[in-house]
DNA sequence: GATATTGTATAGTGTCTGGCGACAATCGAC
DNA sequence: GTCGATTGTCGCCAGACACTATACAATATC
């Protein structure tokens, strides 16, 4: 499983870790029913603690992604999350759309990055 | 200078602030040259410690953005960042998108959200 | 059942966040 | 120019948080 994490990014490790199984997820490469790498392997791919895993998973299945299992591993449950603040999903989207007005980048180029990304988010969709 | 700040976002306030103000100025409601209120009165706005706008106030100089001034107030000193981390931008970016999808929002709805909120940031643009 | 594999719980360490109060720089009235 | 008001800064503290190491518990495999 491919997962990054970045020294320079302030959001902590298990939230990053978090983040990138959801794209997985959005993205349908992790579909539902399907199991996650155990919190050991992940761990050391990434060079953390099996406990900063454990957590990124149990936010997760505290937002309804996954099941943990104790004993077996974890899968993906669901593919959508239960309740969501719409108000909050806006002001992330905004927040990062202004942040590539600031890096100077000119309208129809966000545009175009945008649509690029939302174009891989369905690309599986079908 | 209308600011909230959310109890349920994870985010630190100062970061929540900061963030805020950068959309402003993104935006263009708040231009090269404008004055920000004091700390204080930002603080008991939000009904925090005035450290905390000012640790704000720090975070958005250190980028460039504002030019804080000991004794007078602190100023919009450009609509640029300096340096930003292309990736890190788009992943931010990716990130919310993938909330999106992760919430049930169908494509088209999507990219019109997306849309409505490029059009806001660059209303004062003319 | 024994052993390996997997997630969980606990305890320790350092960092971050935000509050309080005192301090320092600047401004404005006079 | 002085004084008071206004503005940002600093040092310290308490509590929360992030991450690690180690021991524990549940499940799978044989």
């Amino acid at each position: 499983m491919y997962i990054t994490i970045d020294e320079s990014d302030r959001r902590p490790i298990y939230r990053q870790v978090a983040d990138e199984i959801k794209g997985l997820i959005a993205r349908g490469e992790l579909r539902e029913g399907m199991a996650l790498p155990p919190v050991r392997q992940v761990a050391d791919d990434l060079g953390v603690n099996l406990n900063t895993i454990a957590a990124a998973y149990r936010e997760l299945q505290k937002e309804g992604l996954l099941k943990v299992r104790h004993g077996s591993g974890a899968l993906v449950s669901a593919r959508r999350v239960a309740q969501q603040n719409d108000a909050e999903l806006r002001k992330a989207l905004r927040a990062s759309l202004a942040h590539l007005v600031l890096a100077g980048l000119p309208r129809p180029e966000i545009v175009e990055i945008v649509n690029e990304e939302i174009r891989q988010l369905f690309k599986r969709d079908r």
